[in-house]
DNA sequence: CTTGTTTACTGAACACTGTTCATTATGTTT
DNA sequence: AAACATAATGAACAGTGTTCAGTAAACAAG
């Protein structure tokens, strides 16, 4: 019964190819200049047929919402080579926000944009990227409750308080609200609010 | 020559009209879900009119985008009867986060969407709400300093750490981010990350 | 090998969208 | 009253996400 087995297997390569179609497109072009019709056209497909493989766009915005997690939490990795936990937690946040930098799209469509987040409505079990991606962080927190360097005893909010933080800057930068700050200075200014908020959690967390 | 006048008064009374409509549409459905034919309907015009009157629908999202603004400075109002500074940079957060809870679609237009922004491409001086709410901030952040409850020395770096730290949260909160914490633990997660947050800066800045 | 059936795919349509522009209607000036 | 300026519009353009009847190919059974 082979058979059914490469049924499977051609249809999750279809999946795949319409993905990294999209992918392609989201990234050269940004989300909002590109339609199911584009996307089928650089397949070579019928824009129906992409309507066999995803619901909808917003699912297949949360199938590339999940790739881009799996990405980020990848560029987490060389933070366990680090030492101290709390040189890893700076470290984390700098790499969260080069991330934001590197890929905005992607970083919009995990982060900011609403529709993924409209294709799991009510079904808040499944998110599971999010989930392994904060849990990263927790851990690295609960490693700087341990060894004394955050006296706050509870790890799940100290690291939504630093996850805030790190996510507001690099929020406000992307959707262009650090302008008021003048256009060579707002760089700048964002390294050095960062510095200053390891400074601050270093001595009052 | 009271002609002339009167032709602005009237133009200016058919954009208060438009503003009118589109803000009570927006708010009622979402941003997505209005359109220029929906707005031209609710006001009983064409769609073509408000294209005389906008140049085009971010130009539109930036005017409702002003008027937001300054309902938010006037929400700020109350701090000034707050004797000590760092209690009114609390109680700025936290009317900021109410604001952000109790207006979402006006909070989206104005630090999280696009299209304001996108109106105002490269002229970044011309964007005068934002620095004024962000010198309300300075300010208080300012004082702080000067009575010496805050240590670092520059008030402009502290007030975007702050205004970052509490974004943050307001934006992973709307844009549905926080579904990793469950339904119910959510909201007071956030009001425990808000008090730690204060508690750290009072240490910590 | 010929049936019948399941599956994969598509063309065309639906009901929208933002935006433009020639044409009409209205108000103002000479 | 005739000439002009302005305001408003209907209709169109080029697109959007999405659905669905119909077609063609792949498979199973006789």
């Amino acid at each position: 019964m082979g058979i059914l087995e490469r049924k499977e297997r051609e249809r999750e390569e279809m999946r795949r190819l319409i993905l990294e179609a999209a992918q392609k497109l989201f990234l050269a072009n940004g989300y909002e200049k590109v339609s199911i019709r584009n996307i089928a056209d650089e397949i070579e497909y019928s824009p129906a047929t992409i309507y066999l493989y995803f619901k909808d766009k917003n699912e297949l915005f949360f199938a590339l919402h999940q790739q881009a997690f799996r990405k980020l939490i990848n560029e987490f990795a060389p933070i366990a080579h680090l030492q101290k936990p709390m040189d890893k937690l700076e470290e984390m946040g700098r790499l969260y926000i080069r991330f934001a930098f590197e890929n905005p799209e992607l970083f919009d469509l995990m982060f900011i944009m609403n529709a993924p987040m409209e294709a799991i409505e009510c079904r808040e079990d499944i998110w599971d990227d999010g989930h392994q991606a904060f849990h990263v962080l927790q851990n690295v927190v609960q490693e700087c409750i341990d060894s004394g360097a955050i006296k706050h005893p509870d790890a799940e909010r100290a690291g939504l308080l630093i996850w805030s933080m790190v996510h507001g800057l690099a929020a406000l930068f992307l959707r262009k609200r650090m302008m008021i700050f003048g256009e060579e200075r707002k760089k700048n200014l964002m390294d050095e609010a960062y510095d200053l908020f390891v400074q601050t959690i270093r001595k009052g967390l």
